[in-house]
DNA sequence: GCCTTCATAAACCGATCGGTACAGAATAGT
DNA sequence: ACTATTCTGTACCGATCGGTTTATGAAGGC
């Protein structure tokens, strides 16, 4: 009989590909024992408080990744660098728009009462960090809202958009003209 | 015994609503017909191929609203008032970005594949009829397609955030930014 | 007034839902 | 090697899923 034993850092992200995929309600414990080749022992070993936790687990593992890869990066290091580094983070994460921001899927339906609080978090917090990365480049405030604003209400709309589409391109064009706005702006105010 | 005679017309938006706010999955029959306060009887048999059918006909039923109201102007009428038109119309419909798109949200999950074909053609033809407009009122061809394409993005996008901020003004600041930039190419090529 | 057609309600169906129980296999500590 | 703990597979649970059936209520044509 064939057994691999997992740890729970392993799991979350094969759960989190099934969220991604199926959106919370689609994403049924057989679909994910289906998907996952895990089994609902192992699934509710480690996640006792089944699928609500797993999905909450899975939101909190996101973010971390976006905070320490981007977050992070735009509040402390260099404003130009840590913006360029988000571009590039953007479109590998989401794989030049092929895969759904599970976050943004998660906001759309009634799922998103449940989990408000870091639906919000994430969002507000991204925004914020591209602001003040901006500002500290030397864009001014009113102007920097609005580029962060529409920068990721950009990620998010392309993602839509190339899955509604089935368009490869489209993520790709959407981000490099809002990298190009930015920059625009960046090196105006400098 | 309160009894209430519907007809198809009727049905179509009621059931529409719950779709929209739950998506596909986590509109299950009893959530229907809790919502609609419609019985199973009543919507089988309006819809005898149950779920499915009620998501196709919703998907024909909101295609069609937005063919009449923003794409035949757009493709046909003169190219400035129909797209001052499709600005206010958007607004409206998605009521100041309080209402999601059924159409993005289901292009997210899996029922995109269900559905694929009217997703896709919804959503190019909403391109499609915008930069038609665009090259009319004498833009560019090219910047016409970027525009019209980086216009929808930020629609889809700005609903995401809406909802995920719960932020009643993003919306239409985002409207109110990609107005202006579509006004401004029109009054620079013209 | 009668009959046909449309619309509704309620009981019911097998399948699948999320979740539990528990026994056994693999691993780590000693 | 023995044991305790961690991890996994399977059988099972009540509830709910999407869907069907049936019986009857109301409305329109004649």
């Amino acid at each position: 009989m064939v057994r691999t034993v997992f740890e729970k850092q392993d799991v979350i992200p094969l759960v989190a590909e099934v969220f991604r995929e199926l959106g919370y309600e689609g994403a049924s414990m057989s679909a994910i024992t289906a998907r996952t080749r895990l089994s609902k022992g192992s699934l509710y070993h480690f996640f006792p408080g089944g699928k609500e936790e797993m999905a909450a687990e899975i939101l909190a593992h996101v973010d971390g990744w976006f905070v320490t890869e981007m977050f992070v990066p735009l509040e402390q290091d260099e404003p130009r660098a840590a913006i360029a580094q988000m571009w590039e983070a953007t479109d590998a994460y989401f794989r030049s728009g092929r895969r759904v921001c599970l976050i943004g899927a998660f906001a759309l339906d009634e799922t998103r009462d449940r989990f408000a609080a870091p639906i919000r978090l994430y969002f507000q917090r991204w925004i914020k960090a591209l602001e003040g990365a901006l500002v500290r480049g030397g864009v001014e405030t009113a102007r920097a809202r609005l580029l962060a604003e529409e920068a990721v209400v950009g990620i998010q709309g392309a993602l839509t958009l190339a899955r509604a589409l089935n368009d490869d391109g489209i993520f790709g064009r959407t981000l490099a003209q809002l990298q190009a706005r930015t920059e625009a702006s960046l090196s105006l105010d400098h």
